[in-house]
DNA sequence: CTCACTATGACGTAGCGTTACTGTAT
DNA sequence: CATACAGTAACGCTACGTCATAGTGA
């Protein structure tokens, strides 16, 4: 027999807000969990699922790509490591992308501010 | 006596599309522009203004802040220099934290994979 | 009449946060 | 009765994009 919880000692688990848990419910990113009553009923793998969700999350992946992926994997019963790994070398490159972008910025920031310091004495 | 145009010709010469242009105004952060008809009659310093602004977002800047510079300017009438300085060393933190931020990302993707890799071979 | 441009207004986007009010009792 | 936690619904946020529909005439 599994451990069940509710969905605040599963917040606390995952770090995922109860807001946030239930938003994942309602965009079908995950399955509609029992209820006892109107108290929505969570067991230790439903916590896996959200803490990977969570981990996806922190690396960059946006909800509809975590989706993406969890669909394929219900779709063919294992993980899609060829889509995951498309996504993630996509994400690298985005990222090395964006680092570009951020040094093209802070040096556009510190010239715009000499501008100013040679133009407003 | 000045040039005046409409809303398209503005657009063309700042780079900022009409609705992004109606919506500055409906923020408030341009000023009304005088009407012919139905139409928004806009002055070659509206396009001063909105090239401006269309530059402070592309270093960063949040329409919020952009707003907050002039308002302070409409009331100190002139350039809140200190404010602005602030603001760009609030900016060129940030952009140095997300850098941080994004490598620690990209080491942890490529983490991420070898570790799929090893587990799923 | 048509073409090109303009106007308003409402809904959509991402990912929840934040009330606001009500129901439940592991 | 009070507390702590659960529930739903709806608006807020960022900066516009995208229709849909209608008016104008540089």
């Amino acid at each position: 027999m599994s451990t069940t919880m509710l969905i605040g000692r599963v917040s606390e688990l995952t770090g995922a807000t109860r807001k946030a848990i239930r938003h994942y419910e309602s965009i079908g990113l995950i399955t509609q969990p029992d209820r006892k009553g109107s108290y929505r009923i969570y067991t230790e793998h439903d916590v896996i699922v959200i803490s990977m969700i969570c981990r996806a999350k922190a690396l960059g992946f946006s909800l509809s790509e975590i989706k993406e992926i969890v669909a394929k994997k219900a779709e063919e019963k294992k993980l899609p490591l060829d889509l995951v790994y498309l996504l993630i070398d996509k994400k690298i490159s985005a990222l090395e992308k964006e680092a570009a972008d951020i040094l093209l910025k802070k040096e556009s920031l510190r010239q715009f501010k000499l501008d100013l310091a040679k133009n407003f004495p």
